[in-house]
DNA sequence: AACTTTCTTTATAAAATCTTTATATCTCTT
DNA sequence: AAGAGATATAAAGATTTTATAAAGAAAGTT
């Protein structure tokens, strides 16, 4: 097998070093860079497996980085910070992060975080296309078609659907879908969700009023099928 | 593989004996104390596998010892007492018992409370999904499936399956069930429980007139199975 | 700036669920 | 076998949750 590749970002040498030794005794391949431009055009090169970006850098911050790349990669990015960071951490996640390390931070947690972020990435983001019956959901293109016609959605319906169809079977509970489409502090608006869902119904569902894709778990959220 | 071991706590020497006969020639290993307070030290250090416990001993009560156990013992306690100890049944159930037996009890159902228990204790600690018979409870994406096919149940509904599947062959007292599903303060509304239970027999049981998943327990609780 | 689209709020109707009450059935003891 | 206590079931009432429409606010376009 291919070793996955991985992409350092970060100012300071000493941890640049200490994560390349870690990492390359894990079998992973390592290449770094030292500031956000660097990296960007790292990242556009070699396509990495997985990000690994630290919040504080000289020349942009750490989330600018961030949200430049997340317009085009979809691999994961891990981003690392100094402690007492919380307010960036909730900011990275909202733009894209897929995780968060405080450094410093222990070897075994650094590995697991990286391998829990590939597996879940391999399984997920890789399939491009999902298919539920009279539905075909495009996830790389955005595009959405029912019985090949293609619908129009908004881009929160589209982020909702995609959610839900990547959840397929599975019940997610209003908090988890706020959360995901909207960001931490929406958990609790869930009219805003009883809002889209009533309009994704009207476009997806042959007979709105007798929903067969979207079904209501009432009191806890909504499923998928 | 290597022998269960199960600790014995009684005073009366007679059951000591008798169990530990029982026991070994079903291939477990046998460890023994007299007084609650040796039971207690006997078990830290060698933290059986299972442990038998007297509820009338002369130093401590059973309920005591059952206490001070469950602070910090995960493993399967079987309660042993006296025909017409119903309240203390209860009592040492909601205490967090696993089961009990009233003396004299017949080799047989002994040996069977005791795999039962320590199957349990092996296999549903920390599994996501749950298999009895025809049902299937996916506790990570709250579906139930009878002979394969979805059931629709309510957000209440699941909860008191879930409880019930994580605790099978297990009698759970309506005191307990009324805490852990409705909260502290619910603990006497024994009426609520027994209109969900009808409610949920007639979704999972094949026949709901003659149940087999839900069995009663008159004047005790229920079990599952 | 005017217009279109999308998102956020608010209000209300409808549906689902939970609680309570009443009554029937079962179980155990005497 | 009668009676007490416990359990089961049905159904009405209360409450919570959900659906839908529609108005107001914000964002994006031409």
């Amino acid at each position: 097998m291919n070793k996955w590749l991985i992409l350092i970002i970060d100012d300071e040498p000493q941890i640049r070093k200490l994560l390349q030794i870690n990492l390359e005794s894990n079998d992973y391949k390592v290449i770094q860079a030292a500031t956000g431009n660097e990296g960007i055009s790292l990242c556009a090169s070699h396509t990495p497996d997985l990000v690994l970006l630290d919040i504080g850098l000289p020349d942009k911050s750490g989330q600018e980085v961030l949200i430049e790349l997340r317009e085009w990669y979809q691999n994961p990015i891990i981003m690392l910070s100094v402690l007492d960071g919380e307010k960036e951490i909730i900011t990275a996640l909202d733009h894209g992060a897929t995780d968060y390390l405080t450094k410093p931070f222990r070897a075994g947690e650094l590995l697991a975080r990286i391998r829990s972020a590939i597996k879940r990435n391999i399984t997920t983001v890789n399939t491009k296309s999902i298919i539920c019956g009279d539905l075909e959901i495009d996830l790389v293109s955005r595009i959405i078609k029912k019985n090949n016609e293609l619908l129009k959605l908004t881009s929160t319906e589209y982020n909702l659907l995609a959610l839900f169809a990547k959840n397929e079977g599975k019940v997610l509970t209003h908090q988890y879908i706020l959360r995901e489409i909207w960001g931490i502090g929406y958990q609790t608006e869930t009219q805003y969700l009883r809002v889209f869902v009533g309009t994704l119904r009207k476009k997806i569902e042959s007979d709105y009023t007798n929903p067969f894709h979207i079904i209501t778990e009432s009191g806890v959220g909504y499923r998928f099928q």
